[in-house]
RNA sequence: GGGGCCGUAGGGUAGCCUGGUCCAUCCUCCCAGCUUGGGGUGCUGGUGACCUGAGUUCAAAUCUCAGCGGCCCCA
């Protein structure tokens, strides 16, 4: 059932962020919010996989300052004026008050490429691609929502390269995005890759690729961006190295990131009305033993219960031994997402068999006990496929083709989001905006031809067009 | 950026309009005991709250102002 999970989803959502202690929203500070240790493990798992991803390309992670001086963080212009109203500033070492006012991060370039400077010298020092993880601070003005937007980003997982080359760094570009493809595919989030507007992209940067989910209530959610720096941030920075001409030339960047966001697409794009339903490449716990105790064989079933867990070393299994009735533990563990569920009971126990039941489906089968570890590691593999699955079509039917502004409207009207042939043109955006009440959020280039659905124009570029978070 | 609504135990709420009946209602959670155990066991007992500050008043959960926090709509 997925009824509230639909119809009500802004509802289902921070009330399933309380329920299945992912966060708690209570801490005094607007748009901050405590990871609880179960969010935290999930949190934990979703950072091995992107970890995994980087390591395995060539990335390597460091960790740099929260505090970036005024005088760096102001070098460059447009980077500065893109965020200067959401800047926190520590202005006070105690009651003195600093000559140099300090920047909390609101993302890093400004404090790495001044190091990054340094590091580079020559042609063979590149490329370099770093990473960090860490929390930025924005000042936001509209509202804060835990996990999509937030004052304080908790998980910003930020990659940056330096290249000798324009080529380079355009591969690289390439590369970012085959990356974050497949993270989203191990998490099963689904995404719709597009170029962001001119107007629309990373404050100094050359331009901006985006990926984007749909939520259930038909809003778009911005879950990735990769950036070409070309060479702005070098001649601001100073980044230079000697090529092998022997000549000093300015280096060429890309930067691209990923924040807590990817966390409330993960937790929100697989529940259903009875809570989360999580993937089981990144569920803290895989498989729950649940023991079904009768008066006099309680000890029996506990000691089969141990026996399971044992066999299924391997797998992230929990035995559940509080003393509630079954039932109550289904509930509690369907609503906190853990995808299989395992029921050992005296009736099993006489069979030599095993009750198995999918959190996804609800389908409970009964295996026996020497096939035990292969169906666990089949079911797993079934429920994440049908989460992956299911949540690309969910996003597919939310994506609907329109050929004038009107149906882009009523498209957004229906709580789905529209694409559309565009031109490319701001005119032709700002009509829309007028006519649709929401503009182009990105384009994707190379399909087939042809109108603009504003100015007539022939384009090839496909235009999507939704409300966003 | 503009407009509106709201803040009562851990969570959800009644009471507020029309100040006194309120050491504040109900559900849930939590704790103890007994009971029960293949989809939220039942019973008994118990802990726990008026966002903060200032003001009005004989009297404030209730009225006023400010702060903090939350929610919704529009651009």
């Amino acid at each position: 059932m997925r009824t509230r999970w639909r119809e009500r989803f802004s509802e289902w959502y921070a009330e399933h962020l309380d329920r299945a202690e992912i966060l708690d929203v209570r801490y005094p500070v607007k748009g901050t919010y405590v990871w609880r240790p179960y969010g935290f493990r999930i949190r934990a798992r979703v950072l091995g996989v992107i970890r995994r991803l980087l390591d395995e390309t060539g990335h390597e992670e460091a960790l740099f300052p929260l505090l970036i001086p005024e005088h760096e963080f102001a070098k460059e212009a447009k980077h500065i004026a893109g965020f200067e109203d959401e800047v926190y500033w520590v202005t006070h070492g105690g009651l003195t008050e600093l000559k140099v006012k300090l920047a909390l991060r609101p993302t890093s370039e400004t404090a790495m490429y001044p190091i990054f400077a340094l590091w580079i010298r020559s042609h063979a020092d590149l490329p370099l691609r770093v990473y960090q993880v860490v929390n930025t601070f924005r000042y936001e003005t509209k509202h804060t929502r835990p996990l999509i937007r937030m004052r304080e980003i908790t998980t910003f997982k930020e990659a940056h390269t330096v290249h000798s080359t324009s080529q380079d760094a355009e591969r690289q570009v390439q590369v970012a995005i085959e990356c974050y493809r497949r993270f989203f595919d191990t998490l099963g989030v689904p995404y719709i890759i597009s170029k962001r507007p001119e107007w629309d992209k990373f404050p100094g940067a050359e331009y901006t690729v985006a990926f984007d989910t749909i939520f259930p209530d038909g809003r778009l959610l911005q879950i990735a961006t990769v950036h070409n720096l070309g060479q702005n941030f070098s001649r601001t920075f100073e980044i230079t190295f000697e090529n092998p001409q022997g000549e000093q030339e300015y280096a060429y960047q890309t930067c691209y990131g990923i924040s807590d966001r990817v966390i409330a697409a993960l937790l929100a794009l697989h529940g259903d009305d009875a809570g989360l339903c999580l993937m089981p490449e990144v569920a803290p716990i895989q498989a729950v033993i649940v023991p079904i105790w009768f008066k006099e064989r309680k000890e029996e079933v506990d000691r089969e219960a141990e026996a399971i867990a044992k066999e299924l070393s391997g797998v992230r299994v929990h035995i559940d031994t509080r003393d509630l009735r079954p039932g109550a533990k289904y509930y509690d563990w369907e609503l906190r997402g853990v995808p299989l569920r395992i029921e050992i009971g005296p009736r099993d126990i006489e069979q030599g068999k095993v009750t198995l039941v999918r959190r996804d489906t609800g389908e409970r089968v009964s295996v026996p006990r020497s096939a035990l570890r292969r169906e666990v590691e089949r079911l797993l593999g079934a429920i994440g496929d049908a989460l992956r699955e299911r949540a690309w079509k969910e996003m597919r039917a939310r994506l609907r083709r329109a050929t004038s502004a009107d149906e882009i409207k009523g498209i957004l009207e229906e709580r789905c989001v529209a694409e559309a042939f565009w031109c490319g043109s701001r005119e032709c955006d700002d009509t829309i905006e007028a006519q649709a009440g929401a503009g182009f959020a990105g384009m994707i280039e190379g399909g087939d031809e042809g109108r603009c659905v504003v100015c007539g124009r022939g384009t090839t570029k496909l235009g999507i067009v939704g409300r966003s978070y």
